[in-house]
DNA sequence: GACTTTATATATCAAATTGATATTATACAT
DNA sequence: ATGTATAATATCAATTTGATATATAAAGTC
């Protein structure tokens, strides 16, 4: 699944602009599949060349033309084809892991401040998890909310994790000869 | 943190040839910051004009040559300098989760086995943790063990959350008029 | 004995993606 | 006044992905 087909099926809501479309990456989708304009843009003339969408143009006064998306008949099947994939995979890139890797190499609080520094975004999410399911979770698919569950769960056990190991990587090891 | 300084800070490990990284990266590290020899090769060709790393290349009957990158002290200083980056990413990439948010127009047969096939997915690499503590965990730093522990642990959040709420997706939903 | 897969080793390339920047106008703060 | 946020598009170099090409030996399978 490329950006092309999650933009697809974000238009399954109803027609929306590149820059709509965004806006629901920053939000919510793009803490677990992240796309920006240098995607979505060639992203939308692509689907609109195959015909999977179709494209309203509307002229406004001092911005460029709002250029509004609309799945076509077409464009639903083929998603509905794209989502019979019974293997989509969940990858991990993580700067902050491969970091630690290498904490053999670095200052004691330069580790910390980056555990430090992880801790606040996992908070951030928590926050952010916690102000959509007060504002607009009642008319979410089951789906959603099954993602944001997930995302919670996995923010919780990632906080655990730290909290409880970070003397692993920070803490002088013991000297190897003691015993001897 | 790009491929070209992960392959740095693996050469601080001894002498290695790209091919020996592929296996490094698909081993262990490909787990939470993959790379392929797309993008290793030409890190390895950019390191050597930068000085970063010396190569000495040792033909071989048969095979290409084996060229053997050595890191240089001008790539050691480099790399400490990109270890002081106090904020390192943590991405994810879920063409799982994006699937899962569309499940409303999936079959639900279809959901079972996306979900079946995660949980596949996380018991291998369970069988993976198991066998890496098992064979060489003994020479290990201790941000190695360190990053192995929080997979565990998100591997466990993950297929605990998943078998805890898969209901959620497959079950046919009250129909909201019920209580009418 | 024939055949297939795995391992050794490099390299390249089109396509996708990232992250930044450009453009232009309104509106709201400081 | 000056900066920042919002609305809206678009482009581009650099990076990365995923696949493919090349060539040989060893090991496993039928």
């Amino acid at each position: 699944m490329d950006v092309k087909t999650v933009c697809l099926g974000m238009l399954t809501d109803g027609p929306a602009s590149g820059y709509d479309l965004k806006k629901n990456f920053e939000s919510t989708f793009g803490h677990f599949f992240a796309a920006g304009y240098g995607s979505i843009y060639p992203a939308l003339s692509s689907l609109s060349k195959q015909g999977f969408v179709s494209c309203e143009q509307i002229a406004q006064e001092g911005k460029p033309d709002r250029k509004v998306y609309q799945i076509t008949e077409e464009g639903r099947q083929f998603l509905l084809k794209a989502l019979e994939n019974t293997s989509p995979c969940h990858k991990i890139r993580s700067e902050f892991l491969a970091t630690m890797c290498f904490a053999h190499l670095m200052q004691g609080e330069a580790i910390e401040a980056v555990l430090d520094y992880r801790l606040e975004e996992i908070a951030k999410y928590r926050e952010m998890f916690r102000q959509l399911e007060a504002e607009s979770m009642s008319d979410w698919e089951e789906g959603e909310k099954f993602v944001l569950g997930f995302g919670k769960a996995i923010a919780t056990a990632m906080e655990k994790y730290i909290t409880e190991n970070r003397h692993l990587l920070t803490e002088e090891p013991v000297a190897k000869t003691a015993a001897v």
